[in-house]
DNA sequence: AATAGACACAACCGCCGAGAT
DNA sequence: TATCTCGGCGGTTGTGTCTAT
């Protein structure tokens, strides 16, 4: 009869993540890998539900992850792939691997549709059916045929990318069955991050007098300090000279996966293809007031 | 300095397809 | 084959922070 409940429902913790539980977190998936999220509270023991700690992997702990504010180029892609693919917030994260699904729907939501319904009631929207780019101007026939060949183009630079599922799984390099915790570096820079950013935000008198029962309490239920706990646990003396996101950058980078059951779409190649098709001014224009009910039959 | 409203973002909810039993 | 959960996704909500008054 099916399979077993995941995890009791009752008893299940809510709300914001704790260091200590983060810490848990990550240790599972340094020692089992990403996955069977069921097993994670009855081997942990956090009481949060097998989803809850799927979504805390996958949007703040996974290696890989950017945070801060978005680039323009960051911002630009987002854009035209939101046009290209509606709110598929996934697939356009994996055209930006070092950005989560949710932070970039969080940036859509908050800053994108503004800034784009204001581009939209603002200048620069000719009614003549001329299009025209910074350096010149075509008829709507020549661009409608134009834009068709360079739909074609992309979409088949978006098939090929979003086909290397399952091709690969690049999570566990072959250096990693030989160097355990090698693929996970990054998650303790993650915490160490989150933790240096409750240490920052949280004032020292506040900070040593709170309990272990506080949502952002720094401290093992033990009195333990975490950050030390966290140290021996995984070390992250190298910290600060290694934390910035160069080192996964789209060249060179160790195969970030997404959720780490997916490889990196992003093979160089075909990005830069569909990133410049995106990029160009005149594709962005279009695309801008494309609407994809009145084209049903492109995809 | 106090307050209200706007904003940003982490986390939860509900749905769906795939897969396990 | 039927039933059930898992894993994944997009939409929504809750709450802390910022800003204007």
């Amino acid at each position: 009869m099916g399979r077993p409940p995941c995890c009791d429902k009752i008893g299940v913790k809510k709300g914001p993540w704790t260091p200590e539980e983060d810490i848990m977190l990550v240790s599972f998936v340094q020692e089992n890998g990403p996955g069977n999220w069921r097993a994670v509270p009855a081997s942990t023991g956090l009481r949060r539900c097998s989803k809850s700690c799927r979504l805390r992997w996958t949007n703040y702990l996974r290696p890989g992850i950017k945070r801060g504010s978005f680039t323009d180029h960051e911002e630009k892609m987002i854009i035209q792939l939101q046009a290209l693919l509606g709110n598929k917030w996934a697939a356009i994260a994996s055209y930006l691997p070092e950005r989560t699904d949710n932070d970039i729907k969080n940036y859509w939501n908050t800053h994108l549709k503004k800034k784009l319904k204001k581009l939209q009631n603002g200048p620069g929207h000719q009614e003549n059916g001329s299009i025209s780019s910074n350096s010149h101007s075509i008829s709507r026939g020549q661009w409608e045929r134009r834009l068709q060949a360079d739909i074609h183009t992309a979409k088949q630079a978006l098939k090929d990318a979003l086909s290397f599922e399952n091709t690969t799984n690049n999570y566990f390099p072959d250096e990693c069955d030989t160097k355990p915790g090698f693929s996970y570096a990054s998650s303790t820079e993650n915490i160490s991050r989150l933790l240096k950013e409750w240490v920052k935000n949280t004032p020292k008198s506040e900070n040593s007098s709170k309990c272990s029962s506080s949502q952002n309490s720094y401290e093992g239920k033990n009195g333990i300090d975490l950050s030390e706990a966290f140290e021996s646990l995984f070390g992250f003396e190298n910290f600060e000279k290694s934390s910035n996101s160069d080192e996964f950058s789209r060249s060179g980078s160790p195969s970030i996966v997404r959720d780490g059951t997916k490889p990196d779409p992003t093979g160089l190649a075909p990005l830069s293809m569909l990133e410049n098709w995106l990029l160009d001014d005149q594709v962005k224009d279009y695309l801008t007031n494309f609407s994809f009910d009145e084209n049903p039959d492109l995809f």
